[in-house]
RNA sequence: CGCGGGGUGGAGCAGGGGUAGCUCGUGAGGCUCAUAACCUCAAGGUCGGAGGUUCGAUUCCUUCCCCCGCAACCA
């Protein structure tokens, strides 16, 4: 049976959403829409959530005026700012898995003690550098010359007794895992496998998987030391099953088949994940997907350079779906892009609003002035061949929009940014076609068959557009879909057999005759 | 010699041994169905530098220069 299971990363829950976040939720939500069409809805499980424990939330309560003891208060209070841009953004989960959830504890302590058991978990001492006044560990590179990075104080040398995950002894198993050419896809881009061997060159270290209650008490228990709480990745990372279990579904979707992620927690998902389920005993997930980093001004977005770009205020001032395709469009899965205002804006008039909407809204308007906004029946050819010549050229690449989504984003990996460039394509095509054809001329000859055609013809690129443009412009597409005539909702309406369907059955024209269209207004009104 | 990615017309990118391609921008023209939208044509590049392999390299090899990221008990 068909199924796919899609994570994005849970986010840390100390600052708001910024575009980082927003594109991996937008390209999961695409993947996981898609899914949905062609598996049907209850063979997904789309996951997302937050990762609440650790020092820096245990601050940053405080610092909010919650007593020890009620940081639950205060995490609630953030998750709820996550959960509410998701559903602006559109993003459609079907779970949202938060670290504090008991079954989440209940997981992550199960799998320790098997851990504990297999002997992959060892009480060792940590030895490094710390400073006081921030509460940091740093290591003896970033602690250069004994001064703090953060706040150039001295730090200290101190020693502290934590529980430590055995990696180093999985190293060479994972590594013939990654070399196995039945595990091709583990690492996506396939670039970013050639880096996860190269960490593996590299001495892999134990992780130190513990804190010390005397110092940092706000996360889960170790089960088999009550002084001891578990240290974030060991904790995090296991979100991917907790969730499922939560859902009694892990049966049904373990392995996931892509955990999809920014390339900065590449090693964690690729190396300690990996080497954490062969501990535990778990199936390793089908793919890692690391994508790249939206830049602004050629600079990585961060914090401290103040760059940071609000996804919630640019839906709100272009619209979800503008926002969403300009994500999706602007770059391949996997390298990085450069975001601006202005980039938006232009991708917004040219695409959107030039090329998608004038499309549908001239040929709307044609179609009520020749036919009363009814589709026209149609035979297949006219008495003009240079006119069924064109015709058949553009139903040609017509035919070519569903096959090209599922090879794109099936075969080929995920790539749904090239299934969303050639369904334009195809729309810049019929704009041509338009004035090639120009209907207006056989309009003064009398011609009406040859209109026929036309308007049949595009009234088939439009329809076929909207089922491709969907997973990314959810809203935008039904719109589109409810204008043409055709119904509410692509996801009800659309038949799963026409999305699995070769050229071979575009060849025939799928858009019903006697459709009574409704020309709405504009789907993207230019911006100035 | 730490590792990885990249340097292609004004901008952002694709490509890949044999007339260098796309989107945007620029200039000129066309059409009227349309959201001053759409369509056509033109200008603009010795594909980071230097060597080499080859009949021929932007594409393969060597080397150098420059940009970006990673080098984890930060998420």
């Amino acid at each position: 049976m068909d199924k796919f299971y899609i994570t994005t990363p849970i986010y840390y829950v100390n600052a708001k959403p910024h575009i980082g976040h927003a594109y991996t939720q937008v390209v999961a939500d695409s993947l996981a829409r898609y899914f949905r069409l062609i598996y049907r809805k209850e063979n997904v499980f789309f996951l997302t959530g937050t990762d609440e424990h650790g020092e820096k939330i245990e601050e940053a309560a405080a610092k909010a005026g919650f007593a020890k003891g009620h940081e639950k208060e205060f995490v609630d209070s953030i998750v709820d700012g996550f959960k509410a841009a998701w559903k602006i953004l559109g993003i459609e989960h079907d779970y949202f898995i938060r670290t504090t959830d008991p079954v989440h504890k209940k997981t992550v302590q199960d799998y320790l003690n098997k851990v504990k058991e297999k002997g992959d978990i060892y009480l060792g001492e940590y030895d490094g550098y710390f400073c006081k006044p921030c509460e940091t560990f740093w290591t003896d590179t970033q602690a250069e010359g004994g001064i703090c990075p953060d706040c150039k104080r001295p730090v200290e040398r101190i020693k502290e007794k934590n529980y430590f995950f055995k990696m180093s002894s999985y190293a060479a198993k994972l590594e013939e895992y990654l070399n196995d050419p039945r595990n091709a896809d583990c690492v996506l881009p396939g670039f970013r496998k050639n880096e996860v061997l190269g960490y593996l060159k590299d001495d892999l270290r134990d992780l130190c998987i513990s804190r010390p209650k005397s110092r940092m008490s706000w996360g889960i228990e170790l089960p088999f030391d009550k002084d001891y709480v578990v240290y974030v990745w060991f904790d995090a990372l296991i979100n991917y099953i907790s969730a499922l279990k939560a859902n009694n579904m892990f049966d049904k979707f373990w392995p996931a088949d892509v955990h999809l992620l920014a390339k900065d927690i590449l090693r964690h998902h690729s190396v300690y994940w990996p080497i954490m389920l062969m501990s535990m005993g778990e199936k390793l997930p089908k793919t890692v997907f690391a994508h790249g980093w939206w830049k602004i001004g050629g600079e990585k977005i961060s914090k401290s350079k103040g760059n940071s770009v609000d996804p919630i205020e640019l839906s709100n001032k272009y619209g979800v779906d503008a926002l969403r395709y300009f994500l999706v469009k602007t770059v391949e899965l996997g390298m990085d892009g450069v975001f601006s205002e202005d980039s938006l804006v232009l991708t917004y008039n040219t695409n959107l609003a030039n090329d998608v909407g004038n499309l549908l809204n001239r040929t709307l308007t044609m179609v009520e002035k020749y036919f009363e906004g009814a589709s026209p029946a149609t035979s297949d050819k006219c008495a003009d061949d240079a006119q069924n010549e064109r015709s058949a050229k553009l139903r040609a690449e017509a035919a070519m929009i569903l096959p090209y989504c599922r090879k794109y984003i099936v075969e080929k990996n995920y790539q749904i940014c090239n299934a969303v460039i050639y369904a334009m394509s195809v729309v810049s095509s019929a704009n041509k076609y338009i004035e090639a054809s120009a209907p207006w001329k056989y309009s003064k000859e009398g011609n009406i068959e040859a209109i026929k055609i036309i308007m049949a013809d595009l009234l088939e690129v439009l329809r076929l557009v909207a089922i491709a443009l969907y997973p990314v412009m959810p809203a935008t597409a039904n719109k589109m879909w409810r204008q043409l005539g055709l119904g509410e909702d692509i996801a009800k309406d659309v038949k799963r057999e026409e999305l699995l369907a070769d050229e071979q059955y575009f060849s025939k024209r799928t858009f019903p005759a006697g459709i009574k269209v409704a020309k709405g207004d504009p789907l993207f009104p230019r911006i100035q």
